[in-house]
DNA sequence: AATTGGTCCAACCGCCCGAAG
DNA sequence: GCTTCGGGCGGTTGGACCAAT
């Protein structure tokens, strides 16, 4: 048995809105909020599901929506975040401005997913139908298995960073409550600035300077540093953190069959050379895969330190994959290899960040 | 002009998850 | 620990629209 309905539907209108509908609902919105969806519809005067009217506002009459054509740039986005992310159409839309989860769905069900299947590109796996690129399928596959682990974990990171800021700008009360009251803007996140993005696993791909940046950090610093600062540099400031660096030496590339879990020790208030033991895991257990739920997002001042760690547990794991790596250890499929790595990196060269990003 | 088939997209549905009681 | 509730998400649908026949 199911959950009952999220509100009585008998006598409930359904289908398209209608212009009285729409500005019954923004007038409602503009000068209440939308706090609880479930009873808006009475209060608006509207004979409607609250999850029809939530549907409505945020999929169409939101005033921050960005309508018409995706651009060329918006196209090569999706497409990028989608190799990546598969079918996390939020996360998606969180790294495109002002559009819509639903619509990007949409587009790309409706046009994206035909073009590369003419491509002979699988929309799904986005590797070529016949699998020109031989063994590295495989890791792309256990690719995809740690970006999706790792995304679980962002998921509630964004989650938890959304519940924050409302709680910076408007108190605590609201954290965990939406506004009911007030300006309609207040209730309106701007995707951009206040949803961390995730697209950490690009730059990794594209050679970031993770590792030979000096690691260190003047605790002391309120200014935010996208490398220990970022939500998956896992930088903590705590001591005895366990986190998971990239194993080889060469930057932001981590050989995805394995992955290592250190010990780093920083000195709090001071600029300290973060001293790390390393350990290695074959493949990440599930004990150890669980550990990536463990999120807290902190906001001291302007300063965001992010922890993916569980305190009282060993570990956490952040996990890319390289194709550099390959390239270099499995000379005789150098060109297959090429091929992949070329095709990786067209997508992630193209890709655009918003440049307030706090990532990079 | 009528029919047919394809496309597009707003809206619905069911499920999941976190919070609250 | 459980149940309930509300919000969010992704998959799917239905109807409007358009082009081809």
């Amino acid at each position: 048995m199911g959950r009952s309905p999220c509100c009585e539907k008998v006598g409930l209108k359904k289908g398209p809105w209608t212009p009285e509908e729409d500005q019954k609902l923004m007038a409602f919105i503009e000068k209440y909020g939308c706090g609880s969806w479930r009873a808006l519809p009475a209060k608006a005067g509207l004979k409607r599901c609250g999850k029809s009217c939530r549907l409505r506002w945020i999929n169409y009459l939101r005033p921050d929506i960005k309508r018409g054509k995706f651009s060329l740039q918006e196209e090569q986005t999706i497409i990028q975040l989608h190799a990546l992310l598969g079918n996390r159409w939020s996360a998606i839309a969180a790294h495109l401005p002002n559009r819509t989860d639903n619509e990007i769905k949409n587009y790309w069900n409706t046009h994206l997913k035909k073009r590369l299947t003419k491509m002979g590109i699988d929309p799904i796996t986005h590797k070529p139908k016949t699998n020109i690129f031989g063994k590295d399928a495989a890791n792309l596959s256990h690719m995809a298995q740690w970006e999706n682990a790792r995304l679980e974990a962002e998921a509630r990171l964004v989650r938890e960073s959304k519940k924050q800021i409302i709680s910076n700008q408007f108190g605590p009360n609201l954290a965990t409550k939406p506004i009911s009251h007030g300006n309609l803007q207040r209730n309106i996140l701007p995707l951009q600035t206040k949803i961390p993005p995730c697209l950490d696993v690009l730059k990794a791909w594209q050679g970031t300077n993770w590792i030979t940046k000096p690691k260190t950090k003047d605790m002391t610093s309120s200014v935010f540093d996208p490398f220990f600062d970022s939500p998956t540099s896992t930088s903590n400031i705590s001591n005895n953190n366990l986190f998971m660096v990239p194993n080889n030496n060469i930057p932001g590339l981590v050989d995805m069959n394995s992955c290592l879990v250190g010990e780093s020790n920083f000195m709090e208030n001071t600029k300290e050379e973060v001293q790390t033991e390393w350990k290695c895991f074959d493949k990440p257990s599930n004990e150890l895969l669980s550990q990536i739920n463990d999120i807290s997002y902190s906001n001291d001042s302007s300063t965001y330190n992010i922890s993916i760690i569980d305190q009282s547990s060993s570990g956490l794991i952040q996990g890319f994959t390289h194709l550099e790596n390959i390239v270099g250890s499995c000379e005789d499929n150098l060109e297959d290899d090429n091929n992949n790595n070329n095709y990786w990196n067209s997508i992630l060269n193209s890709c655009t960040l918003p440049a307030d990003s706090p990532v990079f």
